[in-house]
DNA sequence: TGTAAGTAGCTTAGCGCTAAGCTACTTTTC
DNA sequence: GAAAAGTAGCTTAGCGCTAAGCTACTTACA
C-alpha cells in the first residue's frame, strides 16, 4: 500500500493506530469499506428511481410483486416479511403506491382480515424500465473490477453473509 | 452452487432470472449481499454500543474524537464533515451526549462563532471499552472466513469502493 | 473603513421509520 | 358451540434524520 492509494478508510485506521496501536484494525477497514459501499451505491440508486417517481423503498415494494411473478399479487404481511419492514412502514409506502396508480388493494376473498396488493398496468411498466436503470447503476460500480475479481467478490460475500445472518 | 446452499439473495435472483431472463443478475447479487451484510452487522454493533448508553451514531461523534488523539478536541464542523452529517443532525447528537457527560461543548478562544468539542474523562474511559466491544462483533463477523480470504475481501473491497467514491 | 460575502452553530418543519396498541377476523381448544 | 389464542392491517406517538433558514460573527475587497 503506497502512500497515494490510500483512502478515507485507511485514514481512520492510520488514526486509531496511532493513539490505539493495540487493536487490530482489519476488520473496521473490511466493515468501515462495506458500509460507505452500500451507502454511496444506495444514495446512486435513490437518484435513479427518483427519476421514475419512486424513492428505493417504494421501488422494493413494486419490484418485490414483480419478480413474484403473475398475477403478481401479494399480501402487506408478505411483502413486509422480505422487505424487514413493521406493518406500519408498509402501510405508508402501500398508502404512496396507491395513489400513485402503481398498485391497488384489494380484499382477499379467503380471509377476510387480509388484502391482496397487485401491480397495475402502470406499475408494471415502470417497474420494468427502472430495474433495469438500477441494474445499471449497480454495474457500472463494478466497471472497474475485471470479471474474475467480480466473481471472487461475490464468493466471498456469500461466504461472509453465511456467518452473519 | 448446489441446492443447499442457496441464501436470501439467491432466491431474489432466482426470481428475477424466472420473470426477467434478459437481465445480468450478477450485479444486484454482490450490492444485495452488500446491503444485508452491513445492515446485519450495524445493527449488532447497535445493540453493542447500546449497552454502554450509546447509540451508534453517538458511538461515532466520541469515537471520532478519541480517534483524532490528545486533547480530544474537535469543532462541530469538523465532526459533521467526518460523519457526513448535517449541522442539525450534529446538534442532536452532541445535546444527548453533552447532558450523558460524555463530552463538553466550550467556546473556541480564536473564533466567537465557533465551539470546541472535547471528551470528558468519562466519555474517554467509556470509548476505550466501547471500541473494544465493537472490533469483537467485527472480528466474530469475519471468523468464517480464513485469514488470506480477508485479505482478498479486503483488497477488492477497497478496488470497489475506489471506483464508487 | 464600510460593505458584501462567507461560515459558525442552532432552530424548525417535514419525512420515513419503529414500537406499541387498536379492531376485526380466524383458528384452536375444550 | 363458546372461549381463548393467534394473526390480519391500520393508527398513533416518538425518534433521528435532512433541508431550509435563522442569527452571530469573520474575512475579503473596493
Amino acid at each position: 500500500m503506497t502512500e497515494a492509494n490510500k483512502d478515507a478508510v485507511d485514514a481512520i485506521t492510520d488514526q486509531w493506530h496511532a493513539v490505539r496501536p493495540d487493536l487490530d484494525t482489519v476488520p473496521m477497514a473490511v466493515f468501515g469499506r462495506i458500509n460507505r459501499i452500500a451507502r454511496a451505491v444506495s444514495d446512486e440508486m435513490e437518484r435513479t428511481y427518483n427519476r421514475y417517481g419512486v424513492s428505493l423503498g417504494e421501488f422494493d415494494v413494486v419490484a418485490t410483486l414483480r419478480r413474484s411473478g403473475a398475477p403478481y399479487t401479494l399480501s402487506p404481511r408478505q411483502l413486509s416479511a422480505t422487505l424487514m419492514l413493521t406493518s406500519g412502514g408498509m402501510t405508508g409506502r402501500l398508502d404512496k403506491l396507491e395513489k400513485a396508480g402503481l398498485l391497488c388493494r384489494n380484499p382477499d376473498p379467503n380471509d377476510r382480515r387480509g388484502l391482496q396488493v397487485t401491480i397495475t398496468e402502470r406499475g408494471l411498466k415502470l417497474i420494468d424500465e427502472a430495474v433495469a436503470a438500477g441494474l445499471e447503476v449497480q454495474r457500472a460500480a463494478l466497471s472497474g473490477l475485471a470479471g474474475e475479481e467480480v466473481e471472487a467478490l461475490s464468493g466471498l460475500l456469500r461466504k461472509l453473509m453465511a456467518g452473519v445472518g
